[in-house]
DNA sequence: TTGAAAGCGGTACCAG
DNA sequence: CTGGTACCGCTTTCAA
C-alpha cells in the first residue's frame, strides 16, 4: 500500500509537506505542490480515509439504516441522501435490518463503529431499548415510522390524514364496509394509519367493523392474505403501503374480480404502475422526494454543529400526502357484482 | 468518546488485556473478560473500526457501486450482497454513480480510501482508464455490464441468448417488423442485446430493418420515447431493459393501443407488475438472485486469499434469462388493427 | 516554507 | 494470564 511516507521518500520530502501539498491543510510552494502530485499520480496513492479520521476525530460518512433497500420508498431516499452525500464529499454507508430488532441494533453499532458523521433510521417494530444510546453519539434522524422511545428529530407523513382522506372518498361514495390491510400497531406507521382510517368513520358518524382491519409485516405476502378471503358485504379495499398494495394488486388480479366493476380499490405509494393499473388507481401519495430531500439537507447540516447549539431542539417534521383519485374507486351502487 | 484506555483505568487492568478481554484475540480470564465486558457496556464503549482497521492493515468493508440504487435489478444485489455481509460481520458501503464516468472513478476512489475488503462494480458507458488501476488493489468483479478495459473477474447474464430467443419467439408467431428498445451500444449489456436480436433475425434468414433498433441511455424517457413514435407495419415491440420496459409499458398504456391487440409486447425484468399488465407480460427474466448470491459468494471468498493463489484465474460466469411467456404476444395475423 | 515529533485507538509481540 | 510498548497512516502543532 502507497503511503505519505512513500512519496516522501519519492520526493526527498518529509512526510509533512508531502500531507500539506496533498491537501489544503497547510503552506507549501506551488512548485512543491506539483512535484508532490506528480509522485502520488504515479505511485497511485490514495490516503487511507480511515487514518483520516482517526487523526482528525472526525469521519466522512453518512450512515442510513432502512429495513428493506428494494422498497421503492426507501431506496429512493438511498438515492437522494447518496446524492447529497456525494455533492459535500461525504461517503455513503447503507445497512438493511429487515425490520429485525436484533439487526437493527447490530447495524446501528456499526455506524456508531464507523464513526459516522451522522446518520439516518427507519426503525423496525419493538426498537431495542439500547438504540437509544446510539443514537445520541452523532447528529441522528428518525426516518418513515418514529419509534417512541428514541425522542429524537423525526421526518415523517401525516399518516392519519392521509388514510382519513381516502376513507373519507370511500365513504363519500357509499362505501360502508370497507376492507383494509395496513401495517400492524407495532409499526408506528401502522398505529396511525389505523388511526386514520377510524377518525374517517368517526366524523362520519359511521361504525368501523373492526374484523375488517387486517394487520400484519409491511410485506408483499401480508397485502396478499389481507385480501384473499373478502366478506362478501365488503364493497372497497384500502391498502395502506407499498408492499401490501403490491400484495393486494398481485391476489385481486389473479382473481379475476374486476376493478372497480366487483370492488373498489385505494392503494399507496409511488410506483409507475399504479398508473396504469385498472385504468390508473386511486392511492394516497407520499411525498417521499420531498422528506428525503429535508430529512439529507437537515441531518447534513446537522454535521459539526454539535455542541455549537447548547442543545438544539428537538426537530420533527412531516409531510402530508396526496390523494390522487384514479379509476379504481366508484359508487358502490354502480358495482355489476 | 470511550476508548480501551477508560475502561482500562476503570478496571485497573492494561489496555493490552481489555483488548484481548473484549475480542476473543488473546487469552484472559473468564473472570476479567466479564469484568470488563461489564465497564464497557456501563461505559457505552463501541470499538474504533477506523483504528482496528489501521492497526490489521484490512478493513471489514465491503463495497458495491452501481448505477441506479432504485433500479430493482440493482436494489436486488445490493439487498443480497448486504445480507452476505451481514452473516461475516462485514458492512456494506453503497455507492451511486447515475452512470457517469467522473462519479464512477471518484465513488472507486472512496472505496479504495476506505480500503474495502472487496468491491463489486456495475460499469457504466466510456468507463475511465483509470479504474484499473482501482480495481487491482483489491478482490474485485463486474457484475450484468462489463467494460472491455477491465480484464476482471465478471458475473452476468447471457444477454444475446436472452435476446435471441425472445426475438425468435416473436418471428416464429409471424412476426416481421419488430420495433426494439434497447441500451446503446457503450452500455455493454445494449451491444450484447443487439447483437442477439440481430442472430434471431440472420438464423431465419431474414433481414433486420436497422430503423426499427432504437438505442439510448437505460432510462424510463428513453423507453417512453422508443414507442412514442410507431411505424404502422410495426407488429411487435421488444423493451430490452428494466426501466426501458417501465417506459414502453407507460406509454403504451397512455397511448390506448390494445395489447396484444394492436401490437405484440415483450418486455425485461422481475417486477412483479408484469405479471398482471395486459394479462402477464412476455418477457425476459434474468436470474438476478442467482448472480447476486453467486457473485456475493464469490467476492467475499476471494477477501484475504490475495496471493494464496499466486495468479487467480479471471473468473466469467454469465447466467442464461428465461423466456417466460404471457399473454402479450400473438400471431400478427390475428392482430385486430 | 519545511521538518521533527506526537498522537488518534486499537492490536500484537514479547517479556514477565 | 497480564503489562509494556511499538506501530498502523495521517494530521497538526511547534521550531527551525
Amino acid at each position: 500500500m502507497v503511503t505519505i511516507k512513500d512519496i516522501a521518500e519519492e520526493t526527498g520530502l518529509s512526510p509533512a509537506t508531502v500531507a500539506r501539498a496533498l491537501g489544503d491543510n497547510g503552506p507549501a510552494r506551488p512548485e512543491t505542490r506539483r512535484k508532490v502530485r506528480e509522485a502520488a499520480d504515479r505511485l497511485g496513492y490514495v490516503a487511507s480515509s480511515a487514518a483520516r479520521s482517526m487523526r482528525r476525530q472526525s469521519s466522512n460518512m453518512v450512515g442510513l439504516v432502512v429495513p428493506d433497500i428494494t422498497n421503492r420508498f426507501y431506496s429512493e431516499m438511498a438515492r437522494i441522501m447518496a446524492a447529497a452525500c456525494d455533492a459535500r464529499g461525504l461517503h455513503f454507508l447503507l445497512a438493511v435490518t429487515d425490520d429485525d430488532p436484533n439487526r437493527e441494533l447490530q447495524q446501528m453499532r456499526a455506524m456508531v463503529a464507523a464513526r459516522v458523521a451522522a446518520v439516518a433510521l427507519v426503525p423496525g417494530p419493538d426498537t431495542r431499548l439500547e438504540l437509544n444510546a446510539l443514537a445520541i453519539r452523532q447528529p441522528f434522524t428518525q426516518l418513515v415510522r418514529r419509534s417512541r422511545e428514541l425522542p429524537t428529530d423525526w421526518f415523517g407523513f401525516d399518516e392519519e390524514e392521509g388514510l382519513r382522506q381516502a376513507t373519507e372518498h370511500l365513504l363519500d361514495l357509499g362505501h360502508r364496509h370497507i376492507l383494509l390491510a395496513c401495517s400492524a400497531d407495532r409499526y408506528s406507521t401502522g398505529g396511525a394509519r389505523q388511526k386514520g382510517f377510524r377518525e374517517a368513520y368517526a366524523r362520519r358518524g359511521l361504525a368501523v367493523d373492526a374484523d375488517l382491519i387486517r394487520t400484519g409485516a409491511p410485506l408483499v405476502s401480508s397485502g396478499r392474505s389481507a385480501v384473499a378471503d373478502i366478506p362478501s358485504h365488503v364493497t372497497a379495499i384500502i391498502a395502506a403501503g407499498t408492499m401490501l398494495t403490491e400484495g393486494a394488486a398481485d391476489a385481486l388480479s389473479r382473481s379475476g374480480r374486476r376493478i372497480p366493476g366487483d370492488i373498489s380499490f385505494v392503494g399507496f405509494g409511488l410506483e409507475r404502475w399504479h398508473t396504469w393499473w385498472h385504468g390508473g388507481m386511486t392511492r394516497i401519495v407520499p411525498p417521499v422526494d420531498f422528506l428525503a430531500a429535508a430529512s439529507a439537507e437537515h441531518l447534513l447540516a446537522r454535521i459539526g454543529q454539535i455542541g455549537s447549539d447548547p442543545l438544539p431542539e428537538v426537530v420533527e417534521k412531516s409531510y402530508r400526502s396526496n390523494l390522487s383519485v384514479g379509476q379504481t374507486t366508484r359508487s358502490p351502487a354502480s358495482h355489476t357484482g
